[in-house]
DNA sequence: CGTATGCTTGAATCACGTCAACTGATGTGG
DNA sequence: CCACATCAGTTGACGTGATTCAAGCATACG
């Protein structure tokens, strides 16, 4: 119960973004079990799909991404984007087995935690192993999410929703909203993400910038007009679960 | 530690689908705690978006949906179907708020465990809990699936894999593989999941059925040739984390 | 009976994919 | 240094998968 006692954990492990849902007392526990620190390059796996893990990942820069290969090859989809503060692959601790691939999207730094060491703080910490678990739920509900936008939603409107939820979580992981964000994601990846051709994403990028909602050019995300973008893209924060936030479902 | 002894589940309550994540041992625990029965009918609301749930589900029988309500509102999509043996809103446990409604597709018939019951249980029992945990993260993977399927395939290979993966989670939930099962869904059902219209819909399952893959009549499936409708699907069942199964990843 | 719901089909339209060519920036090796 | 390759982005022309609108036909039901 000490708030803040203990052993601080290493300078760059920054209790900000979707970890903001394990509470200041159970992070001075949890952090300093992240022992190592990795570095991949753009576009380099991370881990491969069927792999048995020992070992699961917290996002300290760049951004990584859930693949899921086609039979084809050739072209995967991305069904998932994980930013600074994520966890990656904390599913693998109650699975083992990753049904996806998980690649470098951009350049990434992670910290490494040995599922042994999280087994052995998590037998004897309910509370924590809850809000692991929760952590774990909100991916879901992110999930679903997308299931839902690329399902359902006309290319403009599609973009226009995913950009207001790259927005939300890159200003909760920053600690502030911005307008404008360095992310780094080519056309490319934006096309895997959303389930469109990359030609037809730069048709819908020219549209969402003609109408005045967002700008991408090199990498750098510009929010032109938010309420607007929104609007565009019928988007409720809602199911990010937030941290620190006080929207209601 | 002693094998099914204690207090015998009500017998309506198999252990049978994906229930099974959980051992028999932590059966024997849990089962008694489903006090309540309720039935839906087809096409209501169980729960509703944003409600405030003290309670979850485990569906005993019939299909339930977990639905996303567009803004325009008149259509919605379903991003997840439950069958038997499924928990329905387990994550509501950690989490409380529900990210989208859940309902009745066909008549169904559900158990209910109250939130304080199971924290109660799961608050002593570790293992248990991260069976749970397991369960959900599950629907997770399940959910990267249906986002990949919806986004990525096309119609007649998105509606292959949609009666590839109902057929194997049935299969699941019943003990055994059947080459007919009787789940009541129409075409429209099919239509929510899948992303696709009712009437493309119809001209798929015409498709399908002309190739040999399949039928679905009056809400009975019927497989006509489960490899080529794999095929067609591009169908591979690690994703689905089935009990008793030996699949690898 | 009439009305509602689910299924089926045709014709027109449109969103999006495909193919292809071209640009500009960056990088590399001879 | 230039020749060449590579990769992200852009745009045009064209084809097609899917939506939309519409009509018709069942079966079930009050």
């Amino acid at each position: 119960m000490t708030p803040d006692a203990g052993h601080p954990a290493p300078s760059d492990l920054k209790r900000k973004g979707m970890i903001e849902h394990v509470s200041p007392h159970h992070w001075n526990a949890l952090g300093p079990l992240f022992a190592e620190r990795h570095t991949y390059a753009a576009n380099t796996v991370i881990s491969r799909r069927g792999a048995t893990l020992d070992h699961s990942l917290l996002l300290l820069d760049g951004v990584v991404a859930r693949s899921i290969p086609r039979a084809n090859m050739q072209h995967s989809t991305f069904v998932a984007l994980q930013f600074k503060g994520d966890f990656v692959d904390l599913h693998a601790f109650p699975l083992k087995q990753l049904d996806h691939d998980v690649v470098a999207v951009t350049a990434a730094t992670v910290a490494v935690i040995q599922h042994a060491a999280l087994k052995q703080l998590l037998d004897g910490d309910i509370e924590l192993s809850r809000m692991l678990w929760s952590l774990t739920l909100v991916d879901a509900s992110i999930h679903r999410h997308w299931a839902m936008r690329n399902s359902s939603m006309r290319g403009f409107a599609r973009v226009a929703n995913f950009f207001s939820e790259i927005d939300a979580r890159l200003a909760a992981a920053l600690g502030q909203q911005q307008d404008t964000y360095t992310i780094g994601i080519t056309q490319t990846d934006i096309a895997d993400a959303t389930g469109l051709t990359p030609v037809h994403v730069n048709r819908v990028l020219r549209d969402l910038r003609e109408d005045g909602c967002c700008a991408i050019a090199s990498g750098q995300l510009t929010i032109m007009d938010r309420a607007r973008l929104h609007r565009r893209g019928d988007f409720d924060p809602a199911y990010l679960y937030l941290p620190n936030s006080d929207a209601e479902l």
